[in-house]
RNA sequence: UCAGACGGCUGGAUGGCCGCCAUGUCCGGUUUACCGGCAUGGAGGAAAGUCCGGGCUCCAGGAAAACACGGUGCCGGGUAACGCCCGGCGGGGGCGACCCCAGGGACAGUGCCACAGAAAGCAAACCGCCGGCGGGCUUCGGCCUCCGGCAAGGGUGAAAGGGUGCGGUAAGAGCGCACCGCGCCGCCGGCAACGGGGGCGGCAGGGUAAACCCCACCGGGAGCAAAACCGAAUAGGGACUGCGCGGAGCGUCAGCUCCGGGCCCCGUUUUCCGGGCCGGCAGUCCGGGUUGGUUGCAUGAAGUCCGCCGCGAGGCUGGCUCAAGAUGAAUGGUCAUCGCAUGGGGCUUGCCCCAUGUACAGAACCCGGCUUACAGGCCGUCUGACGCC
């Protein structure tokens, strides 16, 4: 899956939905080309320092990459971009419990969103996304 | 055996499944592009803090001096360099091995020295000591007061103007003497810091420079998001042509030459040399450098082994090795087994079982240091006790 480089994708992202889980935040926005054509999905991961130091967020990160690649790949919705969060929880969850974790965000997720002309709404149940 | 001092090394292992990044005289998909295989390589002793010193890059036109600012501060050596390291010296601590020190100058000047104390920089006298045809009182011991001579003893303090002892004296005082300290002048040893010893001086000159300051030495600025190259769009920018020009000269014109003047060119100032600029409008052409890409970017004050020189830091010769290169940032995720510690239990005394823990921490241009963090493990040298011979 290809990955989100840009701040401004993320910032973008953070305005669309959001589903938080022990383990994890999982936010996503539909993203379309300009004529229109649906694109594959993107991911992009966020570490802050709240997680710990550097040798802390780079693990964070991995577990996440490695959670994407088992669950997600699968689940992902082509023309959305999808950003995961890591929290002090990234570290500590079971293995087992952070796939769980990002399996039911992504369903969750999906099921929350509104099938149709979902580019200006946003339903009141999910907290608005920090950067 | 116990207690301790110093120096050095190490920083989990194996396997299964699934992945990531880089490289390639490799294989396949029709050659390139691209895709899929295969092979090889893929974090640290501190990669950290970003505190010093350099390389490298750009900026400032070249150079010198002064000033300002900042840093360093016993001596000698090592090094590309350092505020680092090594070897000494001096002072302090420890029975000792060893450890610690911001360790130039306080007769260049200025400032400060709280509290306590009589007095904190110039000498001073609170309690005291001593003397007196002085005066008063007296229980005849002395007390009070006055005038002198003192600073030994007490007391305050971090520090009270040399210390200890003997002599001396009414009591005292470097007043005299010895030793120690201090100052000055030779001598000897040492490259030096400094050490040793001799003579003279009767003692002046408290501390603080981590207060300003003085002296010596060193220092341009910014940093790989430096910088170079390739390159959509837009504006500024440059060149040429036409109109146009501080003064003077030449010339038919285009223009050229000479003479001044102003401004600008490293923190500041001065001097010398050198250079640039001094207009506007119109047209044409060139160029321009943001997102992105490539380079910088890993062969270097490199590592390692032997030999030689050196007490050592380190140096020299020769051989061998090439060892991560990401950029929202690869070097991993997960499971299992083992290892190692600590505690508990079983017990066939060296095995088994259970529980818990397994640190600090992630390259970002590269080196030399320093500092800080760290579960544990290993090795060497030395010291002091006790025991044995």
């Amino acid at each position: 899956m290809e990955r989100l480089k840009k701040r401004s994708d993320f910032l973008r992202t953070a305005r669309g939905y959001k589903r938080a889980m022990p383990g994890l935040v999982l936010q996503t926005r539909a993203h379309r080309a300009e004529d229109g054509e649906a694109r594959p999905a993107r991911i992009g991961y966020t570490a802050s320092r709240r997680v710990g130091g550097a040798v802390q967020r780079n693990r964070a990160r991995r577990r996440l990459r490695e959670a994407v690649r088992k669950v997600l790949v699968g689940r992902a919705r082509p023309g959305h971009d999808y950003v995961l969060i890591a929290r002090p929880g990234t570290l500590t969850r079971k293995w087992d419990d952070l796939l769980r974790d990002l399996e039911k965000a992504a369903e969750d997720i999906h099921r929350a969103k509104p099938r149709r002309n979902s580019k200006h709404t946003n339903i009141h149940t999910f907290e608005r996304g920090l950067d």
